[in-house]
RNA sequence: GUCCCCGUAGCUCAAUCGGAUAGAGCGUCGGCCUCCGGAGCCGAAGGUUGCAGGUUCGAAUCCUGCCGGGGAUACCA
């Protein structure tokens, strides 16, 4: 039961004597912010009172009286300005906390109405290697799924894989005049990697070369202009001080990106071999487009290495995906809307809902000053094009009624203007939602980069986070006071699942749509708000019935009444009870992070049950029993939980 | 230039479409191991929620202006 729900619904009748539609009211039944307050609060009576246009206590004082939840609660209290505080009955505790035991769901009901749901995440570019910029889509989105699908709805998870664009022509121009084949016919995928990584050197080294000097002289400009603006005497000097920020900015931008050509530069010119590659492939950037063009128009070599490159890629991606235990239903990348593309455009100029402006075929948004281009003055589509015929093969093959699409928050624009787009087109019917998310930021509060500036992959990244799980669980293992208990297999999987789940949960806890500082000493800290901690909580609870020699099982069969007589025991008792809103809560504002806290919370109130109820020392039978009962219902919800986030548990650790 | 997002404790972050005395973790300080796993527990200090106005019973949240940061902005995806 979700209890916030169940008082809801109690509500519903005294207050639709007041008003029509009373369920903007009963939204404002909440949990209480604070234990004096009770379990559950309701605000309503405030604003509800304005409305009719009397005094607010009193109101809230008449709808308590004709309110019936003595079954749940004790005698409702009202406070403050009209605030109405309900209290959780004991008795109910007990009985409700009882009733989870033999509850596989623990207490959560499915929706009664399930709905289709494509959740659009991951979605890295084949040709190159994954960077910790592809974490956040790929984590967020398969908790998303898995939430959705604990609810009961139909969730299609799809990998809107990019393998049909500009990196492709890359690799292919690569491989036409750089391939060491016997290095390919060994690692294709390390081949690949380090063809794209050479193309993509040598032509951004060109383009830096042409870019510098104008930026150059832009520096110089922009110094001189600062000069000029000091000086200046004639204007206030509010308006001068901002103009001279305004160009300081600038100034500082334009260093830093001359910075960067220049080392671009340096990179190449400082390797004899480079220089000369460079010199050999002085229009390799166009010679590349070229390659893809080239593949777009069908031409067969292309297309056959196209076909020969794209095994490895997904093979490499797949590495990743298992390692993180996560799995799409489809995988249909840009190439597979490929031959739709042509038929989008043209019903969206049939519909006249898309003009030829400047050569290219466009679509424009009120309000946004940069059209939707959906093919470009050369007569390619764009990813925009792809959108859309994704979004119609969704909705008439999928039968999609939800598209949810974990993609950076950068992108917002682009997806007004699409899911607009689509409106108009005739798909208003689905409710497109843009499930942003803030950027990885290192320590120095920058996009998180290597030292030396280049992009983190991310097979070396939860490299990283197993190898500091390993060095913690050595530590912890060889410190205890009987001895070590856990042999190598076990160490080795355990610090995987520490590894994996702390890199993962680090990124979860937060607010998805803030950026969020990449942290390795938070992200695995041995105590705090991390998925250690929860793991570890877990793993205590296994080692009481280890321990004490519990069979679960038979625990949950047998049953028992729980008894709540201390603060603490009440305390995870109701904390166990919200299970089902915490998922809820997470599942409809596509927050995780929710979940992520409910989960902490649950753990922290379990250790300090664990740490005033000597559990297994216990001499009172019943209360022995309830007490493991209670053990048993946190380590399902903590296991669940961590589940649906998409992070596992060790039994020992 | 236009548009979007953000600014909360020393640090990293919460705050469930406006609710009561703004919460956690880390760090700091102080307690707790003859006791089931101390990767722990309990407590304390720490805040004018960037600034100034406004809206109302009530504002971190909504509106206006300013300051500061980030991002997007016609043919890359």
């Amino acid at each position: 039961m979700n209890i916030l729900e169940e008082l809801r619904s109690r509500f519903r009748e005294p207050l639709s004597q007041w008003v029509d539609d009373p369920e903007p009211y009963l939204a404002m039944v909440r949990r209480a912010q604070d234990v004096r307050f009770g379990d559950v609060q309701a605000n309503f009576a405030m604003p509800l009172a304005k409305r009719v246009g009397q005094n607010a206590r009193e109101l809230a004082t008449e709808i308590v009286a004709s309110l019936d939840v003595s079954d749940l609660c004790e005698e409702p209290e009202v406070a403050g300005p009209g605030f109405i505080n309900l209290r959780l009955r004991t008795d109910w505790l007990e009985q409700a906390t009882a009733s989870l035991v033999t509850d596989e769901r623990l207490g959560h009901v499915a929706v009664s109405t399930a709905r289709n749901y494509v959740v659009d995440y991951s979605a890295p570019n084949v040709a190159k290697p994954m960077h910790v910029g592809h974490l956040r889509s790929t984590v967020i989105g398969d908790s998303l799924c898995r939430l959705l699908r604990f609810q009961g709805h139909r969730v299609i998870g799809d990998n809107h894989i990019g393998d049909w664009g500009t990196q492709f022509g890359m690799l292919i121009f690569g491989y036409k005049h750089f391939l060491d084949a016997e290095a390919f016919r060994r690692e294709p995928v390390q081949e690949l990697a380090r063809l794209y990584r050479l193309v993509h050197q040598l032509s951004s080294y060109h383009d830096a070369r042409r870019e510098l000097p104008a930026q150059q002289e832009q520096l110089a400009q922009l110094r001189k202009q600062i000069e000029a603006a000091e000086k200046a005497s004639d204007v206030e000097p509010k308006q001068r001080s901002r103009t001279l920020k305004k160009l300081r900015k600038s100034l500082e931008e334009v260093a830093e990106r001359c910075r960067q050509l220049e080392a671009a530069c340096a990179a190449v010119e400082s390797s004899p071999e480079l220089k000369s590659l460079a010199d050999a492939y002085p229009d390799i950037a166009e010679q590349a487009r070229a390659e893809t063009a080239k593949l777009h128009a069908g031409d067969e070599e292309n297309r056959r290495l196209w076909e020969l490159f794209l095994p490895s890629c997904l093979d490499a991606l797949q590495r990743i995906y298992d390692r993180l235990g996560i799995s799409f239903d489809l995988t249909l990348g840009e190439s597979f809307y490929q031959p739709m593309l042509e038929e989008v455009v043209e019903e969206l100029q049939g519909k006249g809902i898309a003009t030829e402006s400047e050569g290219a075929v466009c679509v424009f948004v009120e309000g946004n000053e940069a059209p939707l281009i959906i093919r470009k003055t050369d007569g390619a589509f764009t990813y925009a094009t792809t959108d859309l015929a994704t979004i119609k093969y969704r909705r008439e093959k999928l039968k999609a009624e939800s598209i949810l699409y974990v993609v950076d928050a950068r992108q917002s624009e682009h997806f007004r203007l699409v899911f607009e787009v689509a409106r108009r087109w005739g798909f208003g019917n689905i409710d497109f939602r843009h499930v942003r998310f803030g950027t990885v930021l290192g320590r120095d509060g920058k996009p998180f980069k290597t030292r030396s500036g280049d992009t983190v992959g991310l097979e070396s990244l939860l490299d990283e986070a197993v190898a500091r799980a390993r060095a913690i669980v050595d530590e912890n293992d060889d410190a205890k006071p009987d001895g070590p208990e856990l042999d190598e297999a076990t160490r080795t999987a355990v610090a995987e699942v520490v590894g994996i789940g702390g890199i993962k949960y680090a990124d979860l806890k937060h607010n998805r749509e803030s950026d969020y500082v990449f942290d390795w000493d938070k992200m695995l800290a041995k105590n705090g708000d991390s998925a250690t901690y929860i793991q570890y909580a877990y793993a205590r609870i296994c080692g009481i019935f280890r321990k004490g020699g519990v069979d679960r099982e038979q625990l949950r069969r047998e049953g028992g009444t729980i008894r709540i007589e201390r603060p603490v025991e009440r305390a995870l008792v109701v904390q166990l009870l919200q299970f089902p809103e915490a998922i809820d809560a997470a599942a409809v504002e596509c927050r995780p992070n929710f979940l992520a806290q409910y989960l902490f919370a649950t753990a922290n109130r379990f250790t300090a049950f664990y740490d005033e109820c000597q559990i297994l020392p216990e001499q009172d039978a019943d209360r022995r029993r309830g007490w493991l009962l209670l053990c048993d219902l946190t380590a399902r919800a903590l296991k669940l939980g961590l589940e649906l986030l998409g992070i596992s548990v060790c039994e020992r650790m």
